[in-house]
DNA sequence: GATTAGCACTCTCACTTGATGAGTGCTAAC
DNA sequence: GTTAGCACTCATCAAGTGAGAGTGCTAATC
């Protein structure tokens, strides 16, 4: 049962209408702003249709339409132009990452920044999730009598380390020793894959002599791999949903608030999602049955994934933002394109052409 | 001008009681629940010539007395008493830093939602301000033919390290040359005296072939410097005030989620006070006048000093979260005493007593 | 002289009422 | 199929009302 060219016309200009104004639109509004050829009366007809559908709900019996989750999706899908990004803007997205592009989580971080700026609404950005990175080395080094650094790098050039207490005394010559010997056992290996087999069965070493310290080193050695596994979520503008009349009551505004302190669930969610652009409205989300998220992903050195997000009411601009994700995405990859993933200190990517 | 004793008792009578309802407090419910031993008439009079003195305050003619916050300072001052935590609190503190007492900014950060959580009220921890942390030794190691990561490793075992792309290339032995170099360049001077000194003449190498691989290095080495300077914010249970009744207007929740917005910003605000236990109520804070702030300090090694602290209306309970805060540093302290500041793999500090 | 009872007065809060206006839904005319 | 006309619905706002809590003053009491 498809949507007659007329009532697809007056579904686009309610849910232009109401993006813009957040209010219930009603019959007369359309007919004078919107030049579709009919009268009020007509538009009410065809309203009511369309509510029959579900494409329309209405607060109460004299109050204006408003777009369903139905409504805009079918607007996503099929009506919503994408906006050609103005100059202006797409230099201000080149010169903010820029800025900081040798810096990894910076650059991350920035990201999520100009996208609340732009959007005013809520964004966050993840770094890439690194199960599928591979170590590359392992090393101790000395700190002082019983302290010594645990340091892992990944053939990306991820590094994390750790400085850890010993309970036995050690040498320069087995913390070399202990370092190699860790470095062919795990070389080549993703993160998951060692986290998970070596948990299981924490093997002793074959040299007699190092069997002590690497019972110091193995514990956190693996807390440290967990630790590279985390991915850092930034999260910014949450106050820039104050000032959507959506949430002017203060338990809307509360329930939106506490859903993103859960930063731990909040990024399961997102790392289960999709890669591309994608939005889910509404009732789409099993959580916020009345937000629309829009999510798009960017890529390291072609491989590794991280995501960046907004977050705000149904009633958005579809059109502008998810444009603007997509640009912002393109822009991200190809900084990270060359380089490893924390930092390269002056070659940056290639630019895009703005 | 002394207040009498039985001003003092009624005031704190009046601070106790709105403390717990958020209410003006009138002469009448005064007399009836704390056993003073005389009328509301003259407990009426008394009131006058507190509000008089400029303890109390009148939201309107016909309304009961609230505290102001000179009122609160002498509360704090002189009346409060300071609570003993039950078995329970202290074992509930002494549980959750435990568990996660290897590592330093993992503790940090539970200190934070403990203290959040206990007190229903907004908290934040900051690591400690590095600045006077003196350099240990700086190593550069190999990832790619292009990709070298530089690692700064502090006297008290604090790593911060950079992974950087070079446009010249480089030989093992020129990285552990210019690693050697740099490390007898600096070593044992201060974080702060080498950003200072070395940002303004950016010194050449003596040896000529380590002199392009140093101008590699030298921007990475200086902007993981300021890295290393940085302290790390936590803040946690910013949702609580959502709960008091101070913070039922959108308006003002807005105002209060948005200063906690600009971390850069509150961070220096909380370098900038002293240590041990600060309470500074409404007025005395230059912005947020309307809260109270209390902040307290742990130390690492008897040397770094880092804080804590709860942000909440001024009607908060002063004696309970004191003495909770004087806890919780006194343990953190006594955990960070033996190790160095980021972890211990085994051995932990000494355990408070319960 | 300090304390207290009594009472008029003030102000908030919750509730009601009525007017206004936006918008629908139906019917009959075009 | 489209439109004008009109009765009807519902939210919103302002004004008005009464109850309740609490003060401040005065005169009586200890």
């Amino acid at each position: 049962m498809d949507l007659s060219e007329r009532q697809l016309q007056i579904l686009q200009a309610i849910i232009t209408d109401y993006v813009e104004n957040a209010e219930p639109v009603g019959s007369r509004s359309i007919a004078k702003k919107y030049d579709l050829g009919v009268s009020p009366a007509t538009i009410r007809n065809e309203m009511s249709d369309l509510e029959e559908m579900g494409y329309l709900t209405h607060p109460h019996t004299s109050a204006g339409r408003v777009p369903s989750d139905k409504a805009y999706r079918l607007y996503v899908n099929d009506l919503m132009k994408k906006k050609n990004l103005s100059a202006k803007e797409k230099r201000m997205i080149n010169d903010r990452l820029s800025a900081s592009r040798d810096e990894f989580d910076r650059t991350i971080r920035h990201a999520a920044e100009l996208l609340s700026e732009i959007t005013h609404l809520a964004s966050f950005a993840m770094t890439p999730a690194t199960n599928e990175e591979t170590i590359s080395f392992i090393r101790l080094l000395p700190v002082d009598e019983r302290t010594i650094i645990l340091m892992i790098v990944s053939e990306s050039g991820n590094v994390t380390n750790t400085t850890l207490r010993l309970n036995v005394p050690y040498t320069q010559e087995s913390l070399d020793l202990l370092g190699k010997n860790m470095t062919v056992s795990y070389k080549g290996r993703t993160l998951d894959d060692v986290l998970k087999s070596e948990i299981i069965h924490d093997v002793g070493s074959d040299i007699e002599a190092l069997s002590s310290l690497k019972g110091n080193v193995m514990p956190s050695f693996l807390r440290t791999l967990e630790d590279m596994l985390n991915v850092n979520l930034y999260m910014e503008g949450m106050t820039n949903i104050f000032n959507l009349p959506e949430y002017t009551s203060i338990d809307r505004a509360r329930d939106f608030m506490e859903l993103f302190a859960r930063k731990d669930w909040f990024t399961q969610k997102m790392l289960a999602r999709d890669n591309g652009v994608v939005v889910t409205i509404g009732d789409e989300n099993d959580t916020m049955k009345d937000c629309t998220l829009i999510t798009a992903t960017y890529h390291v050195d072609g491989k590794l994934v991280g995501k960046i997000g907004v977050i705000g009411p149904t009633r958005m601009k579809y059109g502008e933002i998810t444009s603007i994700m997509e640009y912002l995405t393109n822009n991200l990859s190809e900084s990270f394109r060359l380089t490893g993933s924390t930092g390269d200190g002056n070659a940056g990517g290639k630019k895009q052409d703005e």
